[in-house]
DNA sequence: CTGTTAGCGCCTTCAC
DNA sequence: GTGAAGGCGCTAACAG
């Protein structure tokens, strides 16, 4: 492969003046210009963005990562980050963090492989990210709770959001409200039920924990969930999945019972999933701002590489989408 | 940050054995690696990624591009891609090919950031892809025809698979059979409705092109198409969607027509989606060994790493999922 | 076993 | 404008 330094050797010029002309540093006359760029074009050459890069210590791209690049990731959120990254003319890549230390994630992260990085991965650790946290290199961390100066939290706020579902079922005449939870160690599902019982207790309204069952974020762990709740006996008039997919699941164990959703029971979920619209009856649901949060994540990115000084916490709020698994209760 | 030098300086060692010493080649003794170990420990060294890439000139990374990181990708694809590069001790990024030559995906192509790639990405062009092939640079195209000596071809064999999903049908006792395409520049359907024909014909049944609807591979246009073939009146027995998010579309149309499926129709699709086993009937479709592809496409890049003859076209076969939306017809 | 030395390919002063 | 020289941080001969 050609090098900078065949090129210049083509063209009959210095290495340097040909990087000037590459680079289209107004320091070096038109005629010349074209000649280094010939003899680029006739080589075939391409510039080592690596050579580039650790010349420069800068790499123009920041890293995405996930736990798993084949998940169900939140794809609003992705979009935002993408278009708010390629608006800056910076480079986005998305990495995995599976392998734990092993992964690429954290090899991205620690060996100075791009300018900054935005996490959305559970599975990597605190330790690791502080680690990796240094001056001049921001990390912005979404959904997670990580206390340090070089960190920035972006989160949605669950709580708000785990409210207005419940208050939205309350001022739909409903009192007696079943909660599907997540997995235990949720940290968004509890943030969510805290928000449930809140709006519960502002409304007067006892919580009944024989109420909550426990679900994990799955489809078939919210039939399940559901299938118990119904086997119990006592029907709620309303159910709040903590997720959407839950609440699908729900749905199921409900049409199988021949209980008719929404005029038998309401159920609302939380996401607002793309197919909670096409669903029958279409889902009630809490839409977060994914995609704000990660234009946001990237916006702060840039602000720090600028050296501009941020917050380091931000939340954002919920929206509740209303559709047809909700009915009012008299 | 600290480098290398740092670090042998405080170890009292000589640059090369302290790199010796941290990357674990037994040249020297144990209690100098102690000693270097710790001094890294101390000043909190983190080896530069791009400096050890650019001397090796070798990233142990390859890329998967996408054309876009947010779109509805294959997971299995994905899964297959990743747990082979891992398997293998690289890492894997990925990354968009959104804004053409300005994309990252083109950057990280040409700029030798990565050893290898995998590209699913129908945004990219052919010339793109020619140029950055070159010796030593493996690049697999999945889905997509490039004749090139240095590009491997990976498919699946969508004319096998169109002909297994009409086989099927005919076997079934069905011989009015309605084809739903996908969008009419798009390779795979044409392969699809060719084994379509292909079927056909060697069954004796006369193609009837008063049964070819438009889709385009989303369910609302399965939908549509659905609603013409029923709006013309004279229904088949079976109908082939190219896609099985038109196949849901289609039973969408043919509920709100009290056209049941498959007492009243036969309903068939392509690709098995997750959703497939879930909906009500749960749909008889083809199965693409999209996991298949992905690991298959890693484990040529290592085989052309090391340097290994490979054939430059694989054509994968397809698999019929049987479930309850296609009956026997009589 | 350890240290010296020479680049990887590029960018950037700094003289000319 | 142009060119020579130095170095980014690291690795890999090659001597000792």
């Amino acid at each position: 492969m050609a090098t900078i330094k065949d090129v210049a050797k083509l063209a009959g010029v210095a290495v340097s003046t040909a990087s000037y002309a590459l680079n289209n540093i107004k320091k070096v006359s038109p005629a010349t210009v074209k000649r280094v760029q010939d003899a680029a074009r006739e080589l075939n050459y391409q510039k080592n963005g690596l050579a580039s890069d650790l010349k420069r210590t800068k790499t123009n791209t920041i890293a995405l990562i996930l736990k798993d690049l084949s998940g169900p990731y939140y794809s609003e959120l992705i979009k935002g980050v993408q278009e708010v990254t390629m608006t800056n003319g910076f480079d986005l890549i998305a990495c995995s963090s599976i392998g734990g230390e092993q992964s690429t994630a954290v090899k991205f992260l620690k060996e100075k492989r791009v300018d900054g990085a935005i996490i959305l991965a559970q599975n990597i650790t605190d330790e690791i990210i502080i680690e990796s946290a240094r001056e001049g290199f921001p990390i912005v961390v979404l959904d997670r709770n990580i206390d340090n100066e070089h960190i920035i939290q972006v989160e949605v706020d669950n709580m708000q959001g785990g409210y207005l579902a419940t208050e939205h079922l309350i001022k739909m005449g409903h009192k007696e409200i079943a909660y599907i939870s997540g997995p235990y160690n949720s940290h968004d599902n509890e943030m969510r039920f805290d928000g449930f019982q809140h709006a519960l207790s502002e409304h007067d309204i006892r919580y009944q924990s024989r109420w909550k069952f426990a679900g994990d974020f799955t489809r078939e762990g919210g039939y399940r969930a559901t299938k118990m709740l119904i086997a119990q006996g006592n029907l709620p008039t309303a159910v709040f999945f903590a997720n959407d997919e839950m609440a699908l699941g729900g749905l199921q164990a409900f049409n199988e019972n021949k209980i008719s959703v929404p005029e038998d029971i309401s159920i609302i979920g939380y996401d607002d999933i793309q197919l909670s619209e096409y669903i029958s009856p279409s889902l009630t649901t809490i839409r977060q701002p994914k995609y704000e949060a990660g234009a946001l994540a990237v916006h702060l990115i840039f602000q720090q590489l600028l050296l501009e000084k941020v917050e380091r916490y931000y939340k954002l709020p919920t929206e509740l989408v209303e559709r047809k698994s909700v009915e009012k209760q008299y």
